[in-house]
DNA sequence: GCCTTTTGCGACAGCTTTGTAACAGATGGA
DNA sequence: TCCATCTGTTACAAAGCTGTCGCAAAAGGC
């Protein structure tokens, strides 16, 4: 969660790669190199980074090909690609970023402001994770894709028992009463009896314990319930 | 999908205003325009543009102050801001990127080139409206062609099915509600019935699994459906 | 230990949501 | 023009979820 943030050098020519690692390594990053095309997809399949600085002319598979596969796979098309080329022409940088690449610098570029580059790149990729996923223990629930995971596992739910979810994750600890969940999870003007909370709760730790480990959810006599 | 992509041009220069907004506009983009910082303040809260294209100087709220306050709202933040500037210093290259700014062009800059960063821009908010190949699992899909092959069979898709799936791919495993797709298959504007989207969905269905391999579609009870 | 209060949970009927076949109208080529 | 294809709507069936009840089990109180 607080690694520090990873980006991947793809650069045939070792006298820029070891300037540019040194750059990136002197702002924080932490640096992957490779030398051709396939070793880079390799490193991104086994270790996705944030960002990736793609040199275009790379013996064996070439940086705009390689810029063209990332894109096409959903599962790499949310990495940045910022496209380095001694291609100046205008044709050049265009289909650069037309293949797919989210920014395009030239040869020669300023060291200052292709690091400001990549830090703009990443300031995408960051955040946007942040505050769709919530996270408890070894719980995952996923507001975008509706998921609930634990430990690796799926774990099935209906649509109350996700709510349900959703509301003790956001305040993990915090015991709701029976009536604070009613407001929450049914909303506040359906009527519905307090004891229908405890079926819902009871279902979401069989789901939950179904899918392997402790049950998550602490019962308070006379109050109500909490996670963890 | 169905509404044009939009760009709110910042520039207080009626002659350069003027050529940008007809180059937009033959991209085929909508064009909002704006003489000072203010006026686009007013536009941005009222209708958000996909893209801000921004000049550095302007007359009483300056494009860097501007890109500043857009920064730091959670509302605006997520709109891409393309500072356009005379000053092409690498200190002032740097501060435009670091106040917020997703790109920076210098004057004088190459139209062409400009239009191709105002579309990668937009792939962020929009992704793929053309000549992109999408692929999820076994599924392809060629916006270029109109194709879908699955483990390399094709697919035979009618108009509507096909903006579904690709709707799906640009967003695989996001849960999108029926009026969502609503929205982005069928446009804000077109009436018809919420279940319409069910049958469709259920044809894309049938069309995937007859091409061989498990319905990749998911339903998400009381909320939509979703890819994989 | 015994009584009271609170919670857990299986069962089930009723309800809501979703899947899908059928159909009529629209569209666009040949 | 006819024919093939695609559309949106409807109706009905199937699936899945919900809320309530009742009783057993657990937790306190004394």
């Amino acid at each position: 969660m607080t690694t520090r943030p990873s980006v991947l050098l793809v650069e045939d020519e070792p006298a820029q790669r070891e300037v540019l690692a040194y750059n990136l390594a002197s702002d924080g990053f932490e640096v992957l190199e490779a030398v051709t095309g396939s070793e880079a997809e390799l490193i991104i399949a086994e270790t996705p980074p944030d960002v990736i600085l793609l040199d275009w002319m790379l013996p064996e598979l070439s940086g705009i090909e390689l810029c063209r596969r990332l894109k096409a796979r959903a599962e790499t098309r949310g990495i940045p690609v910022i496209m380095i080329s001694a291609k100046g022409e205008e044709v050049d940088r265009v289909r650069g970023l037309e293949t797919g690449a989210d920014d395009y610098v030239v040869k020669p570029y300023s060291m200052v402001e292709l690091m400001a580059r990549v830090r703009v790149q990443l300031r995408r990729v960051r955040p946007a994770t942040v505050g769709i996923v919530l996270e408890h223990g070894d719980i995952r629930l996923d507001m975008e894709t509706h998921r609930v995971h634990r430990a690796g596992a799926e774990v099935r739910l209906g649509p109350t028992e996700f709510r349900l979810l959703t509301c003790f994750m956001e305040r993990p600890g915090r015991v709701f009463t029976r009536e604070a969940l009613l407001d929450r999870v049914w909303g506040r003007d359906i009527y519905v009896e307090t004891r229908t909370v405890d079926v819902h709760v009871g279902r979401l730790r069989k789901a939950l314990t179904e899918a392997g480990g402790d049950d998550p959810i602490r019962t308070v006599r006379g109050s109500g319930y909490a996670l963890g």
